[in-house]
DNA sequence: CTTGATCCCGTAGTCGACTACGGACCCATA
DNA sequence: TATGGGTCCGTAGTCGACTACGGGATCAAG
């Protein structure tokens, strides 16, 4: 009798391709798992790390973070909340900072729309004219 | 005499870096400048070019967007202003929806670092929870 | 005329997270 | 036993926007 989920099985069961599999034992967020007959056999544990990869992706973590957070998982210290903790507060951060980026950027875009006349030709477009710099100083090229 | 400035004082001039400039000649993003002694001679307008692409960068175009944006502004149709803001209209709707998964996750983040207790091992961790799946029926294996 | 800065070109490498390929091996089923 | 699908491995390609490298040409200043 053979125990454990093949490569395949594990991938489907998880919603991954097999080379992501492959990619992540690599990656160092799997870990080598035996073997029987040269196929990889996988238990249950590893399903689980792969459910977790997913869900920490979608929060925006990266593999290498990812990998991290894992390794605070099986660690046994009285410290892993914290640590944890802190990782995620600097995520919401990164977040919190993109977020912000893209308000600035959605508030112009907003601005520029509105006043764009939606007909017209180049010249009379606010929204190029706000992308062209038309620099103020033409005439005079002194010092540059 | 020679008129135009160098690739390195265009660069200097616009805040790029040399490669940049050469790399956006590739893209189709700068026309081919004409040259002296086989070196690139830029006029203004590549400069203003070039600040065209920095600000729609900004905004989130990307070099292909731009190209097209350039292209728009260069063009002498009476449609070009609609085209230009159906253009914008689209990013503003790519924007908003980068801000609306950005703010489902950062729900998400805070709701888990402030029932963190930011103390004790990994087993009393919410955050860790919250990723880890423990799949629900663990002792029956019919279907799946 | 020499020096040193700048420029030329093409190619390759970077980052992140995969995805694709190809030839060889393994396994279960009819 | 033949077959067809799954798996093995390493390497290379993808996307976007650069960035780096290297050897040779050109230019301005002294």
């Amino acid at each position: 009798m053979d125990t454990g989920r093949t490569i395949g099985t594990l991938a489907r069961d998880a919603g991954v391709h097999v080379e992501t599999v492959r990619y992540y034992e690599q990656r160092g967020l799997l870990k080598q798992p035996r073997r029987a007959g040269g196929w990889r056999r996988y238990d249950d544990e590893a399903l689980s790390v792969l459910r977790f990869v997913k869900r920490a992706q979608e929060l925006g973590f990266s593999l290498d973070e990812v990998r991290d957070l894992l390794s605070l998982r099986a660690s046994k210290s009285p410290r892993t909340c914290s640590r944890v903790r802190t990782s995620a507060e600097a995520k919401l951060a990164d977040v919190e900072a993109k977020i912000r980026d893209l308000e600035s950027i959605r508030r112009t875009l907003r601005e520029l729309t509105t006043t764009c006349p939606d007909e017209g030709p180049a010249e009379a477009c606010p929204i190029l004219g706000a992308l062209d710099p038309k620099p103020a100083n033409e005439g005079e090229s002194s010092n540059a």
